[in-house]
DNA sequence: GGCGTCGCTCTGTTTTTCCTAGCGACCTCT
DNA sequence: AGAGGTCGCTAGGAAAAACAGAGCGACGCC
């Protein structure tokens, strides 16, 4: 019963399916990569992702907040503003994302490596 | 312009984002996470990822091709059969998907998380 | 011969993602 | 004040992606 180890042919790991859950959503990893850098209002994350819809982000930030990765807060400063930001959960996620980004800058260089 | 590295309002990591351009597509992250676990053939990928059709995962698996992640081998023994298996480009996400399991298993256990 | 598996493609339907436009409230410029 | 821009967010319909399911040619099993 030692080797009962080997007995499934192969098994997706159920936290990386999980995981996947929304990371393999269009967007969603985007968007907790910009606010890995920081809290961000709904304008600022259109605009550091570029390229994803008011729908979407919107979408997606919701979904992010369900999850518990993000958290929305209302500043009720004189201009009413919304801003977004990792919760610990989300903070937690924030090396993977960093390690992510540097395998894809050396392993994906399709792109051009040094121009800006 | 020491300082030019403020101006920007926030962007997302050119890196991060091409590497969503695949991970943020419905399987591509669990294709990987299996394949990383060693060599399969297209019914072992169906079975271990669960839950994704032939035909999704055929476009997948053409699409890791392409981009270089993995690599089709077409194995002429008497009972021919076609073998999937990371590249070096794609064996070198192996510890990333490792640690986003890794995350996602402490930090989004809405499930249980000591049954099995 | 009848049946199941293998790798993969094809058809038609459902889900996701996208574009465009709009809302109320605020700010700025004139 | 008036005109116009930004902010956060939602609504409607179109396009694209993902889906289920059947099928193909070649093979092995009994």
């Amino acid at each position: 019963m030692v080797d009962d180890v080997q007995h499934e042919p192969r098994a997706c790991d159920a936290a990386l399916a999980h995981a996947f859950g929304f990371l393999g959503k269009r967007w969603n990893g985007m968007v907790l990569g910009v606010l890995s850098g920081g809290p961000a209002t709904f304008s600022e994350l259109r605009r550091a992702v570029g390229g994803i819809s008011d729908s979407v982000l919107s979408d997606r930030l919701s979904e992010l907040a369900t999850a518990g990765l993000v958290q929305r807060t209302v500043d009720e400063g004189p201009p009413v503003g919304v801003t977004y930001a990792l919760t610990a959960t989300g903070s937690s996620l924030t090396p993977v994302l960093d390690q992510l980004a540097g395998w894809a800058a050396q392993n994906l260089p399709p792109r051009c490596p040094s121009a800006g």
